[in-house]
RNA sequence: GUGGAUUUAGCUCAGUUGGUUAGAGCACGAGGUUGUGGUCCUCGGGGUCGCGGGUUCGAAUCCCGUAAUCCACCCCA
């Protein structure tokens, strides 16, 4: 017969316990700051309807989707992002759902692009969403969860940096000063790429988008600014664009500062600034994300050394539930994957070491120099189990981790070798002399002290020793 | 989808102009004289040299195809 080698499909990963331990390491810190926060953790299926995905991105984004077709004639499709799913399970129950709607999630997801640093076809994606908020409450709460996440893996601001733009806003400063509304979305698409290019990559790309003397002059201005604030950033543009238009010989364009939209993103830089978060976050012009969906506030993090994509990214998107047959919910998102956050942690070298050597220290190790198994199986067994109390429905004493050797020897220098090397607290040995009066050694590892107990008592005494307590 | 580099043991890698039976370190396993600690010593299992063709007396090595990985594009919810 025949053999194959089988690998893993192109831009999947295998997660071998060493791999797993990270992940889990990673999803463990995305939950429990996640429920601090006072979000709810949900999760839908693994495949949807393909149209669901129509519905927000349009049909171009079906090339990048694992689609299929069920026995049914089902057009259907592996999540490419959670968004859609719970866009459609909050617009499904939005009637009978408290608000605002904190809810988090950690799905899997599938996108069938060309595999690359930092991004594969199949990746974790932490999701937050904060649903049937009007105010930029919500705003604020999603930054300070996803900034919390990112100090709890031990970033510090030095590592990341925050960029937030209003996407209202920009709109209507640009069509409020000299844009006509239909070239809003070439003037998004290179926004978006505006910092990846030097000066010649950045003239290719204006010739490309067909942009007039004007938009360049204003992109050009853009391109050179970084990190100012909000009001230094609409200063400059407010004299720059005077000084473009008088030599233009143009009348003067409205003042930004009279844009009706303006006042609220004053208003947010400033609520910003009454939090700790503004020490993490810039304004920045150049920020708008891909897709259209995104209806104002939109923010981006990334590594402030590396040339890493964007390591988390969101913001409002006020039509989405409304989309999929909901009622109109304000709302604010963001997404962070798990593959570039990887990638950042394990170059900062933030990931604990006793994560990366995937020790579970055991409580417990059984050390037997019988020639027999069975009575350190039996104890075993005994140890691992947890008592439940029927009455008080309730378990009232965990199991214990406990471990032995599968080798052969019955040398017992080498089994406490190992039991050592397993960083278990406590040693069992278990030998024919002792046995034969009834009991065993009990050996605390870390001071190497040892006593005689009763077989007896044994499961007592370990767990006594165990919890001091 | 396009271009470049890469692929030899579980991992990291040697392997000369094509020439015997393809190596090392780490890891893994066994033993070190049946009773006490991460060291050390000895031994061992492991490879269709990514896969499939071709050239050749002979291919890990040269040629063609193909898959995957990494990098750069395209795209990025």
């Amino acid at each position: 017969m025949a053999t194959e080698n089988f690998q893993a499909p192109k831009g999947t990963r295998d997660f071998y316990p060493d791999e797993m331990a990270v992940r889990r390491y990673i999803e463990d810190i995305w939950r429990r700051v996640s429920i601090r926060h006072g979000f709810q953790e949900v999760d839908g299926p693994t495949f949807e309807s393909l149209d669901l995905y129509k519905v927000k991105s349009g049909v171009e984004i079906v090339s990048q989707l694992f689609s299929f077709t069920d026995r049914g004639q089902r057009d259907l499709a592996l999540r490419p992002e959670f968004t859609p799913t719970l866009a459609r399970m909050v617009a499904q129950r939005a009637a009978g759902l408290p608000r605002p709607i904190k809810w988090f999630s950690i799905p899997r997801c599938y996108r069938a692009e060309q595999p690359q640093k930092g991004r594969l076809r199949e990746f974790m994606q932490w999701n937050v969403d904060y649903i049937g908020e009007a105010s930029d409450r919500a705003e604020r709460e999603c930054l300070a969860l996803c900034a919390d996440a990112l100090l709890e893996f031990g970033l510090t601001p030095d590592d990341f940096r925050i960029g937030w733009n209003h996407r209202a806003w920009l709109t209507h400063v640009l069509v409020g000063t000299f844009m006509p509304p239909e070239r809003i979305s070439n003037a998004f698409y290179i926004l978006d790429r505006l910092h990846k290019y030097d000066r010649a990559g950045r003239e290719a790309l204006y010739r490309e988008q067909g942009c007039s003397d004007k938009e360049k002059a204003y992109f050009e201005f853009i391109a050179g600014t970084s990190n100012q604030s909000l009001s230094e950033l609409t200063d400059l543009l407010s004299a720059f664009m005077l000084d473009r238009h008088s030599r233009l010989g143009e009348p003067p364009p409205p003042d930004l500062c009279h844009l009706k939209i303006d006042s609220t993103v004053r208003e947010f830089e400033k609520r910003l600034k009454d939090t700790n978060l503004a020490a993490m976050c810039s304004f920045d012009l150049s920020i708008v994300r891909g897709l259209a969906y995104y209806t104002g506030f939109v923010f981006e993090i990334s590594d402030r050394q590396g040339e890493n994509r964007a390591i988390a990214g969101g913001g409002r998107y006020d039509n989405l539930i409304e989309m999929f047959g909901g009622p109109s919910l304000g709302a604010v998102g963001f997404g962070m994957g798990d593959v570039v956050l990887e990638i950042l942690l394990r170059r900062r070298d933030k990931i604990p070491k006793a994560i990366l050597d995937n020790h579970q220290n055991p409580d417990v190790f059984i050390v037997n120099a019988l020639d027999d198994a069975v009575h350190a199986e039996r104890l075993i067994f005994e140890l691992r189990r947890s008592q439940w109390d029927s009455t008080r429905q309730r378990i009232i004493r965990p199991g214990l981790h406990a471990e032995c050797s599968y080798r052969s020897t019955r040398n017992i220098g080498k089994l406490l070798q190992e039991a050592a090397a397993s960083g278990a607290k406590l040693a069992v040995i278990l030998a024919r002399a002792e046995l034969q009066r009834g009991v065993a050694k009990l050996k605390n590892l870390a001071d190497r002290s040892e006593r005689t107990v009763s077989m007896e008592t044994l499961i007592e005494e370990i767990h006594a020793a165990l919890d001091p307590a």
